[in-house]
Order: structure tokens, then sequence, then C-alpha cells
DNA sequence: GATGAATGAGAATTCATTCAT
DNA sequence: AATGAATGAATTCTCATTCAT
């Protein structure tokens, strides 16, 4: 089903010059994906658009793939930064504070570059898998470590399956809500709707 | 970004022969599909796991999109059938009761052939776009409904956003709860908290 | 150092049409290899040559090797039916009539296409190992044969190591005269010189 | 069939460091052809097993040809100079003594580097032709020239046919003998079956 | 209707070689 | 002299699709 394919970069690139190519191969990459689908992201195309030969390209990317993770790599990266600022400010945050914030940062993390995020999360599963898992991974672990913390304030009891059920709800309404809504994102009133899902399923009254 | 394409099945079968032959056919898409993965899916291969002519496919799908477009309309057809069942028994039946059974219906629906749910699901965004959101479509319609028979009984009042919530939510737990953890399906813990989360949600201080 | 490949043909022609595509494509193989060089012989030019799309090519070849592999094996056929002949008449012949048999049978079958012959057996060793030691192995199982009949008439005692010593020498000598003496052959000098040499190894007093 | 190329070094290292570049790289230039195989011997990949970059190797070979030539010249010099030995002591020798002397001389010639011998025999007509020919026709001469200070002694009249089959003989089976049957090659029995072979043919009643 | 041979554009990837630094 | 980034033509191989039989 799947070939056993190395992902990782093929050589650091020392100078200036070649930090600039594989900047500008991975803004390529980006383009491509986007404005012409996975499908006809070639990497003769890609090299094209970066302005780089085709040799250039697999001088720092052995293969498609590697191409395709480096970028999944470095959307998991900026995404947990932004998560990484509303985990600081949780931890002393009263429940509704806390959900507010969880909640703004997916909802910004995703609004980052929503059409490249689309389509890295469609390609990721395929071998990147590690690296969206490893964003997913970090949501459930800042969620439940929070739970536990707050544990006599709510009801549910299994914090294992209250994080699971809370980080899939939120992740998935927030990624479609940013690719298929997005007009409404502006209007807070989603953001109020996911947060009294979750306030509520906590049992907190709100 | 792609081609306009036909997708509608070239001609009807009208002898039981071609029936079966196309059954042949979706049927080995289906296992091609699951077994060796989307990009190793050839209409040559799946010409020859059906056990007819390259030559026999094309005489009933335009194009390769035409073919996994079919199967995803059976497969949502199947869906749908299942979740039509729920439809029925919840329209007189008060809200604990109502989403117990959209939440096993929904259960029940992701849990038939889930490794083909998950390739189908995957590319269906491609071309079939319409034919997933027609499944969707039909959920969120069908919830709204509902919660328009209950309004009265419920904390949420913009019930656009909330019936795009909740569906939103269930689905994307099922799914990867039918993906990721399927030993926990028959526990029921999940559906109950499912359930939780929904009917509190909706206010009913269960 | 070496992949593992496959190198059986892909699948059996069936119709007429198609045994006339794995003809041209084998023959054009020869001439491609043999006029323009292994180096220069790439599957789209063989096909080119062989007036057939490079899909057909590979509709019944999987890869390249696989290609070489076949006409290695058509062309160790070839040599292996001409020694046959002389094998049969060997049996019962006194030792001159049998040296002289096999000397020759080893220079004609050398003879049929030493160009071909040359580039092959160059590049044989890579993959298709097994069938050129199949047609060493083959003279080395005749040849010791006959020993064995003639055993008190010769004087070597190690009938392994005689073996090996004559095909090799045989085959060599053979090997090399075709190739950078071409017009020696007909004189019959060098075939006695073969003889020569062969027979007094043995002993014979010749 | 193939291009004319320049084969000789770019220029001659003066300084001691160059001279340890040069060595550098031929030195990878064998460890890669034999570990690597000759396909996968690419110039960066040597330069980059040298320890150097790809624009000194090109500093001093103008191309792969080059290299690889100037890697088999090398080698020739040494079996050469192996040869040379024997050469000396066989003028005054009687035939037994001269023969068992140019025997051992080729055994241990061909004993060197057998894996790299290989390689290089392989490759070495495409290009190198003149190379490997050197050290065939410095064989011919030497054996030619033996065998006429012995014309009297020796049974065959046409010495130039002579020499051609010896030299091929046992070139050929000390080839084959080092890389299939190294284990036999300290038993004697070989040295001692080729100089039987030799001898005979020269008719002197060993 | 069915068959399967044939097509050929196009995709991924390599590698000898050059040249700016 | 050395470096290593960049090049891009060339190569192998795939696969959706057509069409003669």
């Amino acid at each position: 089903m799947s070939e056993i394919t190395r992902l990782e970069p093929r050589k650091q690139p020392r100078q200036r010059r070649s930090r600039e190519t594989v900047d500008a191969i991975l803004g390529a990459t980006a383009r491509v994906l986007v404005e012409e689908g996975y499908e006809n992201a070639s990497t003769n195309r890609i090299a094209e658009v970066a302005g780089v030969s085709v040799g250039s390209l697999y001088q720092y990317f052995p293969n498609k793939q590697a191409l395709v993770a480096a970028l999944i790599h470095e959307h998991c990266q900026k995404m947990l930064a932004m998560l990484g600022g509303a985990a600081g400010s949780m931890v002393d945050a009263p429940l509704p504070f806390a959900v507010r914030s969880f909640v703004r940062s997916m909802l910004a993390a995703h609004a980052v570059e929503p059409e490249l995020h689309r389509v890295l999360v469609h390609h990721a599963m395929q071998f990147g898998v590690g690296m969206v898992r490893e964003f997913e991974q970090r949501c459930l672990e800042m969620v439940r470590a929070y739970l536990e913390l707050r544990v006599r304030e709510i009801v549910p009891r299994d914090l294992r399956t209250a994080s699971f059920v809370l980080v899939t709800a939120v992740e998935a309404i927030t990624h479609r809500a940013v690719l298929e809504r997005p007009e409404e994102l502006r209007s807070k009133a989603l953001e109020d709707e996911i947060c009294a899902l979750v306030l509520r399923y906590l049992g907190t009254g709100a």
C-alpha cells in the first residue's frame, strides 16, 4: 500500500544562497498545492514556479513526499506556536476564560493559511502522519492537563475520553468553519457557540 | 484547478449480465482502493481485479473519476439509508431518545465499511463534493428540522449554527472513533459521552 | 550494489499482433545494443526503433533489465541448440573426433551474432547471471560427462578441474577469435590449433 | 557509438597536497566502483567518499571517463609490474621453469584486487580499450619472444597463433579462477594444471 | 458487447558538468 | 585552489484512455 520512503531533507543548506533556494522551493510548493491542487503539483512545476531547476529541488529534498512533509512540518510548527501562547494563559484562568482562550487559539491557528491547511491536512495522513498527530497530540495533552487541574469543577469523569471528545469537536468545527463559513468568523457568534458547547459539556452551567 | 468532467455513468446497464459487470467493477474498485491505496488504483488494475477488460470498464464509466464518484454515491446511499431509519423514529421522541437514536445511527453508518469510508472521504472533496455534501446536508436538515420542533425545550436560539455545530462535532467524533478507537465502540461509553455532549449543549440538564 | 528486480516478462502475448510486437521489441533491442551501445540504449530509443510506443514495451517487460535478460535468454537458447547437436555425436566418437566436434560447435555458436554476443556477455553478469551460467554449466557438464567415459584414455585425473580448464580456455579463445580475428576463422588453422591444445592437454599424443 | 573524449588527466598535480587529493579521488573511485557498482558510481558520490568537492574532482579529471581510465591505467601498471618480474627470469630458464614462472605471475597479478579487477575489465573495453590491450599486448609479446627463443624445442610452428592461444587461455582461466574459485588458488593444483595445459600444448612431453 | 493491445504525454528522479563565491 | 550550489537534458516508467478485432 505504501512504500517506505525517506522523508528527511537531503542536506542542510549552508550558504545564504541555498537557504533562499530552499525557501523558494517551499513557498512554491505551497502556492502550487493551493492553486493547482495536489494531483497537478509535479516537482517540475514546483521547481518552475520556484524559479529554480528540478535538480536544485532534489538537492534538498529526496522526493516529492519529503517536500510536502517539510511543508506540513513548517505549518504544524506555526499552529503549535499559536496554541502555545494560549496554553500559558490557561493554567490559572477559571474555566470560561480558559475555554475561550483555547477556542480563540484554535480559530486563529486555523485561519493562518486556510487553503494550504486544507490541502495539507488532506494529504498529511499518508506519510507525515506523525507530524499532524503531533499537533493533535499536543492539543489533547494540553486540554487534558487543564481538565485534570479542574477535575472537581467539571462533570465528566473519564478525562481521556472527555479531552478526545472536546478536541475532536472543536477542531472539526473550527476547520470547517474556516473553510466553509469564513464570513461568520468575525461575528463572534460562532466563537460563542463553540465555547457554549464546551462549557455546557463540562457542566459548569454556563 | 480541475478540468470539467462528466461524472455520470455512461449508460445504464439494462440486462442482468451488465448489472453484474457493473457490480463487479464497483466491488473491485472498493477492494483496490482499500487494499492498495488510491495512488495505486489504476483503471487497468481495477479491471483486472474485477475480472473484466479495461474496455468493459470504460463501457460503463466514462473515466476514472466517474468510477470513484459512483462508489461514493453508493456509499452515501447506504449511510443515508441508515440515517433515514433514525429520522422516522426521532420526530415524536423526547430529546434524550432522539439524540441517542441519532448518535447511534451515526456510529452505525460510519461503522459499515470504515476503511472504504476513510479512503472515499479522503478523495470525495476533489470531485464528488456534491455527493458527500449531500450526506452532510441531509444530516443538517434532519437535525435542524428536529430542533425546530423542540425549539422551546432547548437553549440555543440560532438553530442554523446549532445544527452546524452539532452535526460537525458528532460526525467528526464518530469518524475518528471508528478509525482510531474501534475497540471502544462496543463499550457504549463513547456513545454515552457523545450523547452527553449534545444534550448538555442543548441545555436539557442531562 | 544491486536492487532486486523482477526479470520475468510481464505478460504473455496472446494474440498474433502482440507476438509481433514482442518480436519487434526484442529485435530492436538487439539492434540498438549493437549499434548504439548499452549506455545509449534507452527504452524510449528501443521502442522508437521497434516502431512501437514505450507503453507497449512496458506492457511486456517490467523494466529495462528484463528486456536485456529476455534477449540473453533467447541468445543462450540458440547457442545451446548448436552445442546440443554436437553433444549427440560426441558420445561414441573417439577423442580426436569428439574434440573437433566440440570445438567446431563452439566456434559456430559464437559466430552466430558475434557483436550481439559481445554486448550481452558484457552485461550478462549483472543480472541474467543465471542465464549465461546456464550455458557455461551445460558446457562443463557435457565435457565432463565425456571425459568420464574416456577416463582411461586421458592423462588428467581430476576431471572437475580438467573440464574447467578446457571449457574456459576454449570458450575464451573462441570468443576473442570471433571478435578480433574473424578473418582467420575460415582458415581452419585456428580450429586445428584449439583442437591441438585440447588433445595434447588430454595426453593422447596427437 | 561513443563520443570522442579526452581521457588524459587535466593537469599534473605538482604539490604534495594535490597528489594526495588525486590519490584520495582514485581510491574513492575504486571503493565506490567495488562497493556500490559501476551504475551507482556518480562523480558526486565519488567526491563525497573522497572527502573533496566535485569541483576539485573536475580540477584533476576532465570527465568521468578520464577518472576510470586513470584507475585502469594504474591497475594495469601494477599488473605489468608483476609480469615484468617474471619476464626477466624467464629468458634463460628451461621451458618448465619459464612456464611456471609465467603462470604464477599471471595468478599473482590477477589476485591483487580481484573485485576491482573484475569491475575494471568489465568497463575497460568501452573506452580505455587501449589500456587493457596494452597489458594483453605486453603478455603476447613476452610470450612470443620467449617462444621464438625456444622454437626448436616446441611443436607449434605458427608462433603468432600459439602465443594468442596460450595467453588467451591462461588469462581466461586465471581470471575466472580468481573470481570463482579463490579457495583453490592456494592448493597449487590449479597452477599445476595450467602449467600442464601449456607445456603439453608446447609438446615438451611433460 | 467484450477484449486487450496500443498509445504517448507526463511524472519522478539522476547525474555529469559548470561557475560564482 | 577549493567549494558546493545550481543546472537541465535525459532516463525510466506509469496510466488513463482509445479502438481494431
